[in-house]
DNA sequence: CGGTGTAATATTGTCGACAATCCGTCAGAA
DNA sequence: TTCTGACGGATTGTCGACAATATTACACCG
């Protein structure tokens, strides 16, 4: 699931993992700005290697640093977020597309096999669950995984879906139709199997592209108009 | 031209331009092990700024980096590039369409005015120049900027490109048809100035497929069938 | 009373040194 | 002769301290 793995025999390695999941998690709210000594003590570690991951996480979009002032945990504005699944949209649309080109049958299965568990769990917990959310990711993992492009797979798995779930997980959660994304998923898998590169790539970015439209008319409806960037001071 | 610009008052980030340049250009060759003392005497830091930087390069995809064994330049393997195309292809076409959603006439005729310099520019060279290869991707960060996608932009300018330039320099040039590329150019800056996203979108992907297949074919017939990896070193 | 310049403080940027780990070499035994 | 093992050197990882810069508070002036 992580794309370093390898339990990190260096403290600078961890400190990536470590902090991407407090960042991702919440667990260091957006805005927040970055004080070196704090962290580095709240970690036991020195500054060296943590000004190291905080480069690091800075390459991954998830600080903004600026040259003698600190660095700062990304602010998820709502156009940042629509930003993101427009290149979702392209980039996983490409990626259904080689997915349909190279997947192997075996995979194909797994896939499925993945989808009747995601149903069963729709029916059991009337899709409210928390686990959906990450059962969705799982299938798009799935098929970024099947396009055996490295450089898709790391740019989506690296980057791009660590903002995804930072965002999932502070407005709680957004599907909130998971029987339509299920039907969605079903038909994109059926259309690899089938190797239709075509209708593989369309259905993928329809797919993201309406659930992009489903977040911004839920947040259009909840949030107040002018609230431009001040959340947390 | 720059991602971060702003003329860095800090060595880490003076360090970061440098050797992205450095590496891009192949001043140091691709698949070289880096040296942090011999790269830190010879730049005049210390390591520490050092190894910030390298962090970011490494997130850049610049260099590939194993703990306690050091930090080597990434091998340019054609099959990398084709990858590299691949995703290009997915989001320049993307970056068209959105720039035949949000492009401004006066941009649109600026980059028609810097198409006719580039027609001048074959003219007057035979289309053997080096130039040629800077003002292609001139040609494209315009309209990358003009999808006004942060992240698309970011991604487009801050990774993938290095790697392309990289693979310029290093294999002399690959265009050998700077008529036909310019030919595409216009037919692209046409339908964004008509607003067809459609046609804008196609005509970007099919632009870049085609250079990426020219750059195959290229490459199946000069290279040795059994060469892996072992250039320099 | 408000604005501005200055000084104090705290944080970031940088450095040199120490510790841990890995690679190459060489000696010794089967 | 060849494989194995340990040793030495070199490089990476980590740390604490010093220097430079930005932010804040306060006093002074208009």
């Amino acid at each position: 699931m992580n794309t370093d793995a390898q339990e990190h025999r260096t403290l600078a390695g961890r400190l990536i993992d470590e902090l991407t999941h407090a960042i991702v998690s919440g667990a260091i709210p957006a805005g927040t700005k970055i004080s070196e000594p704090d962290l580095a003590s709240h970690y036991a570690v020195s500054r060296g290697p943590l000004r190291e991951a905080i480069r690091r996480l800075e390459g991954r979009g998830l600080v903004r640093h600026v040259p003698h002032a600190g660095a700062r945990v990304v602010t998820l504005e709502l156009d940042e977020v629509m930003e993101v699944y427009v290149v979702r949209e392209a980039l996983e649309g490409m990626a259904a597309r080689l997915a349909a080109r190279h997947m192997p049958r075996s995979e194909v299965d797994a896939v499925r096999a993945l989808l009747d568990e995601h149903e069963a769990s729709i029916h059991r917990a009337e899709g409210r669950e928390y686990f959906q959310e990450e059962g969705d990711l799982d299938f798009h993992f799935r098929i970024v995984r099947g396009s055996e492009n490295q450089k898709l797979i790391a740019l989506l798995c690296g980057e791009l879906y660590h903002l995804v779930r930072m965002y999932r997980y502070r407005s709680s959660r957004t599907d909130s139709r998971p029987q339509k994304a299920l039907a969605q998923h079903r038909q994109i898998i059926e259309s690899i199997a089938a190797g239709d590169e075509e209708l593989a790539e369309m259905l993928m970015r329809r797919h993201i592209a309406g659930a992009r439209d489903n977040i911004a008319g839920q947040l259009a409806n909840e949030a107040a108009p002018g609230q431009t960037s001040r959340d947390n001071d």
